[in-house]
DNA sequence: CTGAAAGCGCTTACAG
DNA sequence: CTGAAAGCGCTTACAG
């Protein structure tokens, strides 16, 4: 049971002072050459670190990103925040993780929390709930402290912070472009997060993108079963040629849904999706999928961050957009 | 731009010590009552929060707990992390994340940093290229500061720490028996984590169930394109009538190669998983899986962890099993 | 009941 | 070039 060495235990061993040591450690143009020898040869043998926590305590710095995730359950927050972790490995940062569980009372205590001093920074996706009350005040208060915040993926309100997302909006005016020009024009949306900023975001592309005389098919509910019968309909009812899903659940309820009614894909049924690659390809048939480049926005999200707590970066907040791509699979294939 | 208020400046308000403000804060005997609220009152207003940096430093706890996580992408450590962090929050514990992306470059820098202080316990899950090197002597020096550690999903490895897993041995022995009982008799499996404690032992557990003359059918790699070989000849020669998935890609690519040389699932072939329930329910058809409750098992990490650091237990070191569930869908219906 | 002092493990301006 | 002192924001044994 060993237990770390002080720098007051190695002033002791080597017969100085507290403060030669630790300037010694620090390389300081003070301490003479032997003198700093002497010193690290020493402190790596009791494979010397320093306290962190008092470190922190002197420099009011804590090394440390506190990270608000909504549900980390979805893997599209899993891979941010890996993207995340990465980038704030290289600069010798440590995560600490907040999971709000799209929660407004959770992210409140969280918000709290991101106040008392634990973090140098945070990077923060708002909650659903959060976004249903428009209830903002507890994320302005941790500005109010000063503290650099970057707000990732869910990007969509009014506060003057950083900002790293992708363009919901044109994911889905693009898409619904593409279909179009393909030939096909009776085409549906199923959402369960039509509530959300990034849902309507991608609501609001596709009807942009629809042309006078089309008409709008929108599967919507947060409610699985509601959410079953109104993709039903659309399939059913409406014949939709395609659906672009908004989120795993839309998505996959169309997918499974279409196979339950004999709707044949790609034949009868065009499917492109809000899934990840590494789901998408073993589906049967694969489906297409959109590619948000997850561990990009969470590095991108990160090193956003880490400028403005360094006070490289001092000007105006800005948005920052990560591109997105459209993989084909078979659920889109045009056969001659 | 406020900055928390300090006892200093709280004391300096009040017209009394330091000493007296800490003390009031913590309802202390030696104050008096009238004291006590003066001082609560004026903390309210100005919110106080004590720097845990500070408070950190004086009880050298840190109240907060590292996780490190293989691979955050799997949504089962995802799902573990969620429940670690609901029991951690509960405590009033933050979590701090470390990723190894399975290297052991990075575990051993973070096993590194796991000792520095920033933490009062550890949760680990050993990365793949550790347990194929077999070095495990950077998780053993956590051992050595006195940091309790607790094992957790990746637990068959020789260690005086407490566990807390799953019986995977049992969990595929159990799943071998039922198909046979079933009649099902020409079993495989398809596995990419084979070289792994986990996959070790699902392994075991599928021959000891297998009878005097069953013939043990194994696609095993860990790459994707000889999995895909292995898997290909297990379906197409050796016409197994089940596959028994060890993990995601093996699950799911037995299942999009049966679909892709017109084998009928359930019908030609029975197929169960380790993959997630809310993904095998979408699937067409369904596909059976494995519950390993990653929640409960996170919860429950946590709660071991908690109860060494509290000393609530001080009793020698133990492995707890969390239970799984084998949910049948139609990938293993039976028609009549 | 209140306060002065010491100390947690560091860093750094200042003195020698 | 080295060291004593002050201080980061707390807590707590001790004195009064």
């Amino acid at each position: 049971m060993k237990s770390r060495i002080t720098l007051k235990e190695l002033a002791r061993l080597l017969n100085v002072s507290v403060s030669t040591v630790s300037k010694a450690l620090n390389d300081s143009p003070e301490i003479s050459p032997k003198t700093i020898e002497r010193v690290k040869e020493l402190a790596a043998l009791h494979n010397y670190r320093p306290n962190p926590t008092a470190v922190n305590l002197k420099s009011s710095k804590s090394g440390t990103i506190g990270v608000l995730i909504p549900n980390i359950a979805n893997s599209f927050f899993a891979k941010v925040l890996s993207g995340m972790e990465e980038r704030a490995q290289r600069e010798g940062l440590q995560l600490m993780t907040y999971i709000s569980n799209e929660s407004y009372d959770r992210e409140k205590q969280i918000a709290e929390l991101l106040t008392s001093g634990y973090v140098d920074g945070v990077l923060i996706a708002i909650a659903e709930e959060t976004q249903r009350k428009k209830e903002f005040e507890h994320i302005k208060n941790v500005l109010q402290y000063d503290i650099p915040v970057v707000l990732y993926d869910r990007i969509g309100f009014d506060m003057a912070v950083d900002k790293v997302g992708i363009d919901d909006h044109k994911v889905f005016y693009d898409a619904t472009k593409e279909l179009q020009e393909k030939g096909i024009n009776r085409i549906g949306i199923a959402t369960s997060i039509h509530h959300m900023g990034v849902g309507k975001a991608r609501i609001d592309g596709y009807r942009e993108a629809l042309r006078e005389n089309d008409t709008f098919y929108v599967a919507n509910s947060a409610k699985m079963e509601s959410l079953k019968e109104k993709i039903l309909k659309m399939l059913l009812e409406d014949k939709v040629e395609a659906v672009l899903g908004s989120d795993f659940d839309s998505t996959m309820m169309a997918y499974r849904l279409a196979y339950e009614n004999g709707i044949r894909i790609p034949e009868d049924l065009k499917i492109v999706g809000f899934i990840r690659g590494g789901l998408a390809k073993y589906l049967t048939p694969s489906v297409s999928y959109f590619d948000q480049f997850p561990d990009k926005l969470g590095e991108k999200a990160m090193e956003v961050l880490i400028n403005r707590i360094n006070k490289k970066n001092t000007g105006p907040v800005q948005k920052y957009i990560i591109d997105t791509k459209v993989v084909h699979l078979e659920s889109t294939e045009f056969k001659k």
